[in-house]
Order: structure tokens, then C-alpha cells, then sequence
DNA sequence: TCTAAAAATAGTAATTATTATCGTTTAAAA
DNA sequence: TTTTAAACGATAATAATTACTATTTTTAGA
């Protein structure tokens, strides 16, 4: 429908992501793209992590302390975050197939989406 | 440890939100408490809310679209958010046990909590 | 290759949600 | 009562994000 121009800063924006392990902010993102463009303006930072959002290539993680976080993966899955050094964890090889399914029936709509987030105290700060 | 005195306003809030099946905002909070505190401070609002949930008496919901919503429902429970409406539904009868005992072997830490949401098209709104 | 239309940009202003500050009021223990 | 610290209301400040606008870029077609 809406036709999409291409624009280095968007390409810059999304190899940064994908190139990280970690689920950085609009701003760490805006402070490392800045060393290809000094120029790029945080808003067309924001303006391309929601874009990258809605076309699926991204996915915003909302919730923790602070601002949104970004994440380059995009299949379902879980994070852990600690609530004292706000760090996020990937969880890896977490089954939530039974519980889509189980929701499928009870949920009041078509499900398109999951997020699963732990709480709790990671082992380095314990 | 810190000694908390009773308020009235604390009180109010609690009940009002006792008395909802939704998950008002800050905002909402506030114009209902309102209309028995007219003198009551939005920051009042904001101090107690946190402060409950910190007491483990309601719960906070982040990662939706805009504010955070408030819940005094405690019990570990999963939502679906319509993408549309932006309504928040409350998941009834649906086992995360099996989940979080998988994730207990997985995160690196110890788990306190689990936030589950399913996003979607609401029937209303399909 | 040149030109034109639309999309995207940089820079900045504005908005939204929330927290902090501070002088006053209130709960509750002595 | 008196005292003390928690809680308050009012307002200022902050943080995160979005909106606005004049200019620049992309890209399709002459």
C-alpha cells in the first residue's frame, strides 16, 4: 500500500539491531548510528524503529524501566529481565506452543501475537 | 521496615480499583477518586499506585499502548490487548504453571513474577 | 541523464506520562 | 496533648516519544 523509499539511515538502523545480542533503546541506537550519520535526528531513529515494528522486521519490547527496548530477533519468544540491574535475557528453547494454544480458544479475538516476560534477580546480582 | 500510616486517599484508590474489572490508568484513577477527594493531587494518585504495587496489593501493567493500567487483581493472570480498541482482557483458567517451571531451569536467575499478553483483533472490533 | 512527485530527513517544538520538590497537613505513638 | 515522620496538594521538572516544517533524497518516467 504505502510505498516505502529506501533511506540509508533506515538500512544503518537495522543492521545496528541485528548485529547485537543485547535489546538496546531508541537512544543507544541513536548514539551509534550516529558515528556512520552525525547528522541523523533521534526522531528519524524513532520514526524507523516503528516502521521497522510495523513491517515486522523488528520487535519493540515495552514494559521494563524506561524506554522501550529493540530486539532484531522477531519469532515468540520469552525474556527474563532483573529487577535490579534491568538487564534482558533471551530465553532460548522456552515450548509456549501449548500455551498459544491453550489461549487460542480462550482469548476474545484472533491472537497475532506473544510476549512472555520472567521477573526476578539474575545470578550476577545475587 | 518503613512504617506506612493509613490515608484515606490510599484507601479510596484501593477500593475504587477493587471495584473495576478493567485496568484503569493513573489518569482514570484520579478522575474517580476525584469525585469523593476534590482536593486529591494527581501525584497522590501516582505515589499511592506505586506504592501498592510495591506492597503487592495491585498490580501494574506496562508495555500496552501509552499509560500504564492498574489491576488489583495479583494473581498471576495473562491479558490480550486488542490492537485496535486497546482494550485489555483478563485470560481466565489458563495454566502457566508448566511454563514457569520450564523457565525456572532456563533463566539465569531466580523468578518473582511472569507477565504473559497476547495481542490481537478483538471480536468486538473484527 | 534530467525532471518531477512523493517520501524521508534534520532540527526543533510540543506532548504525554511520570517523578521530584517543598511547604503544609495529618496520622498515630508517646 | 505534644511530637514526629509520613502523606498530602500544588507545582515544577524530567524522560520518552511524537508532531511539525522546510529541505533533501529517492526513484519512476520523460
Amino acid at each position: 500500500m504505502a510505498a516505502h523509499k529506501y533511506s540509508r539511515q533506515r538500512e544503518s538502523i537495522l543492521r545496528f539491531l541485528e548485529g547485537r545480542r543485547d535489546h538496546p533503546t531508541a537512544d543507544v541506537v541513536y548514539e551509534n548510528v550516529r558515528m556512520r550519520y552525525p547528522n541523523i535526528s533521534l526522531g528519524t531513529v524513532y520514526r524507523n524503529l516503528n516502521l521497522l515494528t510495523e513491517l515486522g522486521q523488528i520487535n519493540k519490547l515495552s514494559g521494563f524501566a524506561g524506554a522501550d527496548h529493540f530486539d532484531a530477533r522477531t519469532d515468540d519468544h520469552c525474556h527474563f529481565i532483573c529487577t535490579r540491574c534491568h538487564r534482558i535475557f533471551d530465553l532460548e528453547d522456552i515450548n509456549i506452543e501449548p500455551l498459544i494454544t491453550e489461549a487460542e480458544q480462550k482469548c476474545p479475538g484472533k491472537i497475532s501475537g506473544f510476549t512472555g516476560s520472567f521477573t526476578g534477580i539474575c545470578s550476577n546480582c545475587a
